[in-house]
DNA sequence: CCTACCGATCGGTAGG
DNA sequence: CCTACCGATCGGTAGG
């Protein structure tokens, strides 16, 4: 047929192939400016076709967004378990969140930007989970002020302004280039604790 | 024209106002998540009655990002220009990059998540003005590192990291709070200091 | 300012 | 997997 030569591998397609296809274009235009025959062109197949593997476009952008938001809740429960200190926890949950938008670029921006595109239950959940994360964040900041390891005056603003810093490494990041993503996430750790006043 | 003058419960409707109210629909649901219905509907008229005031959708668009995009690089132009040493120009570029995102946050959300929707001539003539932006900023922290007052080892970490730190300004800033958009952008300025390693 | 309407495109289904 | 097609919605125009 004509139209096979337009898209990616021709291997078998399924839900996982499906979905990576959807994070790819729903990253680079947008959720509401993608459609799902740009989807199928991916893949190499027609836009009905896709709908033996999915169930509708919005469930896609639910699953995607879900997924995220709940391994980033999980990444930052598992640095605090792993570490003692206000000052070594919130050095790993920010380096842990910083890997993440380095290793999971498209799945960071689509949550980003169109995670308030969700209906809502699934955009309540998914905007929990974030503040849950962001309270997080900024508790380990007032644990630190609290335990006298942290000079801020403004823990909400550090730690806003933390999380977004983070959110930066998705739009840049290149595993192609010289620094690695662990080093990327480890210097962005520092800032952190320089933004939260950690006393030396 | 010639309905300009009816006492009608609503003010008169012009370009100012149309955009005006582009500005709150795009920010809030992003431009392809936008009808021009919404638009309308914010000003208490249909659709159609907005093309009496404005060329297209897609220019509504182009105008708002070109007109935030050279506002921004006129600010840090003014920034460079005002001071004298890299470390308080630094600080200076920073300040009212932030101070921008709180007293224009919709303005600052829709370039972020929608300039790339933008055709080509604009789109790259905006992408040009933000990335001269960075540049400029991340030019200020080398040239701190050449006279010796930055420790960083990394400027274009810095100043990508800087910049999104900003942005978080745009989507939590609330003019109500007890903290002014002045004291924020003082205080995020501060911040971009210590991530470029001022020694004190 | 409005209603009526245009062509285009969308998400999704039917049926093979 | 495909083509054919559905109803809905969109940006924008015509005409008053």
């Amino acid at each position: 047929m004509a139209q096979s030569e337009a898209g990616g591998p021709r291997g078998t397609i399924d839900a996982g192939r499906v979905r990576e296809a959807a994070l790819t274009t729903f990253a680079r235009v947008g959720f509401h400016g993608s459609s799902m025959g740009q989807v199928a062109a991916l893949l190499g197949v027609r836009a009905p076709s896709l709908y033996n593997h999915m169930a509708s476009k919005d469930l896609l952008l639910e699953e995607i967004v879900l997924a995220t938001a709940e391994q980033v809740w999980r990444d930052f429960e598992d640095a605090v378990r792993t570490e003692r200190t206000p000052e070594r926890r919130l050095w790993a949950a920010v380096r842990v969140y910083a890997l993440r938008h380095a290793t999971h670029p498209r799945e960071a921006v689509i949550v980003n930007r169109d995670a308030r595109s969700l209906a809502p239950p699934a955009r309540d959940r998914a905007l929990a989970l974030l503040r849950r994360h962001e309270r997080g964040v900024r508790g380990l900041i007032e644990a630190g002020v609290a335990n006298g390891r942290f000079g801020t005056e403004h823990p909400a603003l550090v730690s806003f302004g933390v999380l977004e810093m983070c959110v930066s490494v998705a739009k840049w990041f290149d595993g192609g280039g010289d620094r690695s993503a662990a080093e990327v996430a480890e210097i962005y750790a520092d800032y952190a604790l320089r933004m939260a006043g950690a006393r030396d």
